[in-house]
DNA sequence: TACGTGATCACG
DNA sequence: GTGATCACGTAA
């Protein structure tokens, strides 16, 4: 079955915080020499250029320049010496804007993903920004690329959520950017086991 | 609650 | 060059 890529102008849309509400229930997959791993994305943040908890808040550096392009290419980069976090970049040229995922729902790959990750459970293998990374084979190698190549994308498969399951709340991790933290700009999914301990 | 870990960025 | 900082995870 050939996967239902989700379309450049799903990711050019003006506004991030719908774009990263949208990825509730969308399938985040990978593909390498070892085989493919996929999840349902079930918790995301949205990150804007205005805001003090953006990376690019203070305008363009070498790290973040790739969240200025056209929405639609990963943004990857490394945190703390040993997390690596997956972004997807939204929005139009010029505008930094980009949605982190931070839990998956593994659906194919689980053998894969516990031999990357070198543990022994599947349990809570991807509730995680950092861990879902490792799961999933993301490193510095997928910055900058395309989510309509075929090492990295996002998928449709017509899993419906109610809008009433999708919970907002502020961010995680951010208490630097003061009242910016505030925002309610995570969302994910309710009741539902994988999402990151709060 | 504490800390490992190394890239990145703003200073000189 | 150098030093502070960090969109986390684990152990305890």
């Amino acid at each position: 079955m050939k996967p239902n890529k989700l379309p450049e102008g799903f990711y050019g849309r003006a506004n991030v915080v719908e774009v990263a509400k949208d990825l509730i229930g969308k399938v985040l997959v990978t593909t390498q020499n070892e085989g493919t791993t996929s999840g349902i994305i079930v918790e995301t943040e949205a990150y804007s250029q205005s805001e003090k908890g953006c990376h690019a808040y203070k305008g363009k550096t070498a790290r973040n320049a790739v969240m200025f392009e056209n929405g639609g290419v990963s943004y990857v980069y490394l945190c703390y010496g040993l997390h690596h976090m997956f972004n997807v970049v939204t929005n139009q040229n010029g505008i930094a804007n980009a949605v982190l995922i931070r839990a998956l729902e593994p659906l194919k790959g689980g053998d894969l993903m516990q031999q990357r990750s070198k543990t022994v459970s599947l349990s809570r293998i991807t509730s995680g920004p950092g861990k879902l990374c490792k799961a999933m084979g993301i490193d510095k190698q997928l910055n900058t690329s395309s989510l309509m190549g075929d090492q990295v994308w996002i998928e449709d498969q017509g899993i419906h959520i109610p809008k009433g399951n999708i919970i907002a709340s502020p961010r995680i991790g951010i208490d630097y950017a003061g009242q910016d933290a505030l925002l309610p700009w995570r969302f994910y999914l309710k009741d539902n086991g994988w999402v990151s301990r709060t």
